[in-house]
RNA sequence: ACGGGCGUAGCUCAAUUGGCAGAGCACCUGAUUCCAAAUCAGGCGGUUGGGGGUUCGACUCCUCCCGCCCGUGCCA
């Protein structure tokens, strides 16, 4: 049975070094559906989609070519998947344009990440921000996809992009396929603050591709349950970020040695993250070795390779939607 | 384009009539701790948006420029 492949976009945000939350969270699932031979996958490094924060030009296309590298470093294929960044498809903006006009303005200017940006950054409420879901339809419909992986906070959008091609296929006959969310059980990694989870903007994580005694020098000083003041205390593992970040990475047998242990207090903290340090660095391993052997050439050739891949599904695309509209 | 508001440490904001530019948070170091957290001690941090002027002395007053916000207008 010969199936024809489901085509699988993924946009991602363009905030520099990946960290393990993302990897965790997203990427690691991502390179796993870039293996499935049903599924065709496009991977978007959203740098449009960034400009509608202020940004600094010198920072933004440096942390884009990080995020490019982080995913080829964690086992992105390029010969497979296209991994491109949003910038370079320029028929983004055309299908942008055409589908504004299948976008009704109390759509946007109800959502709600559009109420929370306005008052994130109340000094620049630009219009980008208004129409960033529509940008984000033009992304997901221009390349027909079939599936979008999608975290929680994304699910609204993805609607939307639902909605426009749903009535552009009812005034314009069926031309954009309908895209389903492909949600994957999220999960959330903690920060090393013990403040929340593991975000760039925090400070509060580490890259995936570091070297071990870099991420030895922050798990050794990150954040445990404050009841473990001395070594004899025990301490509720419930309350401790290492010890959520061992259940994600951790075989069982040690998940229950180390909760064991700082209930009853038989092992100390530092020991405790001397095992996840053990760990994280075979789980990482991988990824450090692919990122030392990446050179600046690899990851500007895949990007180039990706970008031609989505832009001719997209010309296709754009085609059809100008025709249809009657340019 | 006009009118009004604003611009001080990474962030939030003080600074009397014009009189030594400060605090809190954040960050770094030390004490402490199995490591952290908390606490204590110390430290870093500034061309007060920029230029010019008045003055013995300007964050403060005058002037011009830059930038942002709000309102109004003009052109398309």
């Amino acid at each position: 049975m010969a199936k024809k492949p489901k085509t699988v976009l993924s946009l991602c945000r363009a905030t520099g070094v990946l960290h393990l939350g993302n990897y965790l969270g997203a990427v690691r699932d991502f390179v796993a559906l870039s293996e499935d031979p049903n599924a065709e996958c496009y991977f978007g490094i959203a740098d449009l989609h960034a400009l509608t924060s202020l940004t600094d030009p010198e920072k933004l296309r440096p942390a884009t070519r990080q995020v490019a590298r982080d995913y080829l470093a964690a086992g992105i294929d390029p010969q497979q998947s296209a991994l491109f960044l949003q910038s370079d498809v320029k028929e983004t903006n055309e299908l942008f344009w055409l589908l504004c006009n299948v976008t009704a303005t109390g759509e946007l200017l109800r959502s709600k990440t559009y109420k929370e940006m306005s008052d994130k950054q109340p000094e620049n409420v630009n219009a980008g921000l208004l129409m960033y879901p529509v940008l984000m339809a033009a992304d997901i419909l221009g390349p027909q996809a079939d599936l979008v992986p999608v975290g929680d906070d994304q699910i609204t959008h993805l609607e939307m992009a639902r909605n426009i091609a749903k009535r552009f296929n009812h005034r314009f006959g069926e031309t954009l396929r309908m895209p389903a969310p492909y949600r994957k059980s999220s999960i959330r990694v903690p920060g090393l603050d013990g403040k929340g989870k593991m975000s760039k903007s925090d400070g509060n994580g580490f890259g995936i591709a570091e070297e071990p005694e870099a991420i030895w020098e922050k798990l050794r000083v990150a954040y445990t349950d404050p009841a473990r003041q001395r070594r004899t205390d025990p301490g509720n593992p419930d309350l401790c970020p290492i010890a959520t970040i061992h259940r994600f990475v951790s075989p069982k047998d040690d998940v229950e040695k180390i909760e064991d242990g700082c209930r009853t207090a038989g092992i100390g903290c530092i020991d405790c993250k001397k095992i996840l340090h053990g760990h994280l660095s075979d789980l990482l391993a991988p990824v450090r070795a692919r990122n030392q052997k990446l050179t600046d050439g690899d990851v500007s050739d895949a990007l180039a390779a990706g970008a031609t891949r989505v832009r001719t599904r997209f010309q296709e695309t754009v085609a059809t939607v100008r025709e249809r509209m009657g340019l």
